[in-house]
DNA sequence: GCAGTAGCCTACTACGAGTAAGTTACCTGC
DNA sequence: GCAGGTAACTTACTCGTAGTAGGCTACTGC
């Protein structure tokens, strides 16, 4: 019995390790977003992949640290979302309403991605769950860095309050969007401004 | 090799089925708050509880089935906290107000069943992730109801778009508080009161 | 041609969910 | 007091999956 595969399949090809790494991202962004973290198996992303476990290990560590490297990327990709949405925009308010706008076209046009950030929130190692927190933040102080220019005259911790808050809601609705398909990214955003425009409208 | 514990361990006391489910269950959410649901395991909670783990598998049939119990009774006691909460309040604002305080005193009051709720969001079967979403729909199916009161103007998927905004910011907003635990419920209540009332000021 | 190494594999171990099958304490009717 | 029925309880498994040990092999540079 030697390593050899049996002559009916010939030995795969190889590949450096960036291409095999790509690779690997891929699918596992697909099975994660697809089945769940528990519900993935290594030697089923393995096979998908077209190779064998010990590769996975060799190139990510563990199941978190794929699970990691996955989130990484879709951290990423929300970050650029929201940043280039308000790079262009004019005005604090027409600055929230693009954000918004940005983040609920995000769910829609990855959705891959968004099912891997909504569902993997309680994953039990204690890396990812603040890998997760840390996306959050990254939000979070983008939206108050936001606020203090609509409203300066607030304090801190009610920035941050604020903040915390369009961000959960942001989160529910777009999950609330999964049960209400027809509600397009435009009228949720159109929902949430009209909730906190009152609010934010330039201050005192 | 009978099934006799060893002569040093007498052998164990027989209870009933329900207060053994009542042991199980006390133990169990414990477990399943301080570990995660993954991380806890059934051998674990069986040998705290003082049993052997196909006890556990008699009672309830299965892990998930264990965590299923769990949920349903944390979530009873948030829909009595906030219910409660709800009948002793007058006028719209006063009833937003003693509600959205119930909650933050709930996630207070009742660490472990929070916690719980908060961290079990993804467990990967779907009939937990389905419990949880019955828990929020209730929060929001009331959350709405009382919207209702103070906004009979607004339409029905307007409201619903409010109240899930609405808890998805309350569930944020009680995280917010374990990162920053000298905001106190009344606090939070105050600063999520302040964004929300503008809006909700009875309308038009 | 011939190292040296990066890429790759088979074949394990460890551990936890769930199960089969048997044992024993308690209760009930006589 | 005692047969015997049943509910509570156990040990000792199977099975699936994360993670690992150790070795083979195809390409690279000389």
């Amino acid at each position: 019995m030697t390593a050899r595969p049996a002559p009916t399949a010939p030995p795969r090809k190889r590949r450096s390790r960036a291409e095999r790494e790509r690779q690997i991202l891929a699918v596992a962004e697909q099975v994660f977003a697809d089945e769940g973290y528990q519900a993935a198996s290594m030697d089923d992303i393995a096979h998908r992949v077209g190779l064998s476990k010990p590769m996975l290990y060799e190139y990510f560590g563990s199941k978190d640290g794929l699970l990691m490297a996955c989130l990484h990327r879709a951290k990423q990709e929300l970050f650029d979302t929201t940043t280039t949405a308000a790079a262009g925009a004019n005005g604090p308010e027409g600055l929230l309403h693009d954000c918004l706008l940005a983040f609920f076209r995000f769910s829609d046009d990855h959705a891959q991605a968004w099912a891997l950030l909504r569902n993997e929130a309680a994953v039990p190692v204690s890396s990812v769950s603040s890998e997760l927190e840390s996306i959050r933040l990254q939000q979070i102080g983008f939206t108050a860095e936001l606020l203090r220019g609509a409203r300066p005259d607030l304090d801190e911790v009610r920035l941050e309050a604020y903040a915390e808050s369009i961000i959960g809601a942001c989160e529910r609705l777009a999950l609330w969007r999964e049960r209400r398909p027809e509600v397009t990214a435009r009228q949720a955003t159109e929902h949430l401004m009209s909730l906190l425009l009152p609010s934010l409208g330039t201050g005192a």
